[in-house]
RNA sequence: GUGCCUGUAGCUUAACGGAUAGAGCGUUGGACUCCGGAUCCAAAGGCUGCGGGUUCAAUUCCCGCCAGGCACACCA
């Protein structure tokens, strides 16, 4: 059993025993060096609603305890934290179960969506999106290893202004390739990348649309920009290593009724109303101190709000229990009117999550990258991981705090030094494999090895690896992924510590060797199941 | 002006409300005739932006300031 439960369970039976109620919430944790190997704060947090001194609840515990075999020392320290020290056999169990494998924690499976990216299919993914990815991605990984029922949704626009846009540009660079010159309109795209995609055009029909601009063509070369992108897009996602189970389109919703369907639930409520030859919903009415937004022009046209009115009730309606958008921070005025949406349709509180990132920037010497789309002048994701690797791009954006904005150091990420935290936690697994290796060349065997020469050192390492659980928990509660590049950075650095003080491999002494290579093995276990939701690779060598 | 996010060592940053705020870079000084030196050990460097409050205990929670970022469209 995990030891963190094994002890809590065992204090809140003794404080039942003891005091003939549960216990006050407590927590149990790592001690510090020199207080034991495990403390707790059961004896101070309860000393209120038991009404004596946490000294008086903490000796009684200890008395308790004196004759538990787990236990080998338990003390006070403090203003009340109680210590324990485990026995030998507590540590070697746990060993014994992370050299044959690593189990995840479970949870009541939920049938969960993560939206992410849902970049329009207008110009490449930039490192904004490489954020965005990386975080949904890891998150849908960590839910479905604790049996969450995962479904990973790219959402786009195919319809409305800025796909028109995108193919008028499109066209405005096929004329060139024929030398006629023709003026952008003010929101067309100006980027390059159209410049290609016009010549596979040419390349492809030659010159007969040059110089014609109707509807069929607005179609055709709207279609054909946005199709090229978006299998440009899914490339990138794909050397990402970040796949997706659904690609869901705007269309779908009319073609379906169901923007029809939510309209007329919003209208039987009293949400809808007619200002100014618009369609009004009324966000005010479940927000007072939020603006009411237009869902249909006066032109008769959707706004894209509308739409995503439209999107969270098919969501809903495909019963997920948990939806989570994933958005940048300049998305996040947009979550009221989307609150009040869920409210207005009914749907149950806690269905509805967002999920925000701050922004990236990129830092390349002294010299600080800005993203500027509009102009064309962005460096582009996939130019990112062909620059620093899969590997680095992934670590970077995982390893910091979602709600901080993110400086990407791409000198740091491509290093190869031990200033790269991704280098470092790598190195400890290819270190381990070539120990392992070792020891098969020398043919010695310690998968069984029993584990017996287990000391102090080696129950420092045992204690990290135990985290594991937790750490998968936390990461999920507080969607923060960055949780795991911290594990994996703590793990590594508490082995490349052990491995400096320990010879693993003494032909001199079988016995220990078998053992500290067996440890070794669960280090190596718990660090490739880390990495491998962090989505970066466990080499054996490098 | 309103709302959201962030202020921790020179720099990048960690810390389910817990004990002496933990790392890396940089600086200084050390460690393999032996398993991968891409490593390890040590020193120096902190009124955790400021001021209140809650608590046995606050970097963490609450309130007020200050600073930076972002957003406030019939664009997404």
């Amino acid at each position: 059993m995990h030891l963190k439960s094994l002890i809590r369970e065992k204090i809140s039976k003794k404080y039942f025993d003891l005091f003939g109620s549960d216990p006050a919430e407590f927590t149990v944790e790592i001690s510090p060096p020199n207080f034991g190997d495990y403390s707790t704060n059961v004896a101070m947090v309860c000393a209120k609603s038991a009404k004596t001194s946490p000294r008086k609840i903490g000796e009684k515990l200890i008395e308790a305890f004196k004759e538990d075999p787990d236990f080998e020392d338990v003390e006070m320290a403090g203003p009340g934290f109680l210590n324990f020290k485990l026995s030998k056999a507590l540590y070697r169990n746990v060993a014994e179960r992370y050299s044959k494998s690593v189990e995840m924690p479970k949870v009541k499976p939920q049938k969960i969506q993560f939206e992410f990216v849902s970049a329009n299919p207008t110009g490449p993914l930039t490192v904004g999106h490489g954020r965005q990815a990386i975080i949904g991605d890891i998150l849908s990984r960590l839910n479905s290893a604790i049996g969450n029922s995962v479904t990973r949704e790219y959402y786009f626009n195919d319809a409305g202004r800025q796909m028109k846009m995108l193919g008028h540009s499109t066209w405005i660079r096929y004329n060139e390739l024929y030398g006629k010159k023709m003026a952008f309109e003010e929101d067309d795209y100006v980027a390059d990348y159209l410049v290609d995609i016009a010549k596979s055009i040419s390349d492809k029909y030659g010159d007969e649309y040059v110089g014609i601009w109707n509807d069929e063509v607005q179609s055709f070369f709207t279609s054909y920009a946005s199709n090229e992108i978006f299998e440009w897009i899914k490339r990138t996602l794909d050397k990402l290593h970040v796949p997706f189970d659904v690609y869901f389109s705007e269309q779908t919703l009319y073609k379906t009724g169901l923007t029809d369907e939510a309209m007329k639930i919003l209208k039987d409520k009293g949400y809808i109303y007619e200002k100014e030859d618009s369609t009004w919903f009324a966000v005010s009415k479940i927000f007072p101190a939020e603006d009411d937004r237009v869902i249909i022009r006066k032109n008769g046209d959707p706004t894209y709000f509308f739409s995503d009115i439209a999107y969270m009730l098919d969501k809903y309606r495909r019963g997920f229990e948990k939806v989570y958008y994933i958005w940048g921070a300049d998305h996040h005025g947009y979550i009221p009117r989307m609150m009040a949406v869920s409210k207005a349709l009914g749907i149950p509180d806690g269905f509805f999550n967002v999920i925000l990132h701050q922004f990236v920037t990129l830092k390349s010497g002294e010299e600080t990258v800005r993203m500027s789309k509009r102009h064309g002048e962005f460096v582009t994701l996939e130019d990112l991981m062909d620059t620093v690797g899969v590997d680095a791009t992934r670590y970077f954006f995982a390893m910091m705090d979602p709600d901080t904005t993110l400086v990407f150091d791409v000198d740091l990420a491509k290093s190869k030094r031990m200033d790269n935290p991704v280098y470092y936690v790598q190195y400890a697994h290819a270190r381990i494999s070539s120990l392992m290796k070792n020891a098969k060349e020398k043919g010695i065997e310690y998968e069984r090895a029993s584990l017996e020469t287990i000391s102090k050192d080696e129950e420092i390492l045992v204690r990290e690896l135990d985290e594991f659980q937790d750490v998968v928990i936390t990461a999920v509660n507080q969607q923060k992924p960055q949780k795991l590049c911290n594990y994996a950075y703590a793990l590594s650095e508490k082995f490349h510590s052990y491995y400096t003080d320990h010879r693993i491999v003494d032909p001199g002494n079988m016995e220990l060797s078998k053992d500290r290579l067996k440890l070794c093995a669960c280090v190596k276990n718990v660090l490739e199941v880390t990495l491998s939701i962090i989505g970066v690779s466990a080499p054996e060598e490098m």
